[in-house]
DNA sequence: TCCTTATTTGAATGGCTGTACAATCGAACT
DNA sequence: AGTTCGATTGTACAGCCATTCAAATAAGGA
């Protein structure tokens, strides 16, 4: 049977004893409603935030730098954690990528700090365990 | 030279135009504490839930789980992705072990709705964007 | 009990990712 | 210019991950 909506069809008859088209009707629209709320553009961006937090190493460096509420130096942060130099750089620079810290370079010295938006997440994870 | 804390101290001589011992040491102090600010079951939890949240997948499922602001069926939310049923029914498993969505049986229909974490990741995202 | 159907589970795999190492860049100082 | 040092970048590769397919499970109904 490639009849589409099937499933949800035979769905619809067990939650409302009732098998009529205009109740299947009105659930397709109201999902189709639901799937509308994407904006792609937010979409990404989100993912590569949460992707970019989702990684040990990058999740306690935001969050070093969100306690820290300041800019801290490259060589003040790398003793922090337990990757070489190079991983400490390549991760600061993904965080960038996903805006959840900004960089500043000030002589031979580069400094990071978390952006609103990384501390808001902080905060929420914090508030919701 | 593998005298540690080298580099520190050159940038701290570097910001405070001196070198005394003790304003390394107050750093080094200042650091420690910073870093010791992992709870590792937090991270643990943290870090789990933001990777769940960090694939285009797993966020739109939440994503219609949050804005449906219910129940939904599998039957229900598998339209509204683009992959196969098993993939949805992988993400929805990981999903749950990282506590961002619920699972209930209803007869032969299963039923997942957000958690307040996920909603409050959502809003968090949206109103820092 | 047998059949159908909704969903899950396990296994396989192609692709992605996090890390370390080595090389490079760039600033400060001589 | 040469040197030193902080930091970044390119590369290689081992391990992880997301997906699909096929098989299993479980609930309902005949």
């Amino acid at each position: 049977m490639a009849q589409p909506n099937a499933r949800l069809r035979r769905y619809l008859e067990d939650e409302l004893d009732e098998c009529r088209n205009e109740d299947l009707q009105e659930r397709l629209d109201e999902l189709d409603e639901l799937g509308a709320v994407f904006d792609e553009e937010a979409v990404a961006s989100d993912v590569r935030a949460l992707s970019a937090l989702g990684n040990e190493t990058r999740y306690r460096l935001v969050r070093l730098l969100v306690e820290a509420d300041s800019e801290l130096c490259v060589c003040e942060i790398t003793p922090l954690v337990d990757v070489s130099d190079s991983a400490v750089s390549h991760a600061l620079s993904t965080l960038a990528d996903a805006g959840l810290v900004t960089k500043r370079k000030d002589g031979r010295w580069r400094k990071y700090r978390a952006t609103t938006r990384a501390s808001a997440l902080c905060t929420v994870l914090d508030g919701s365990r």
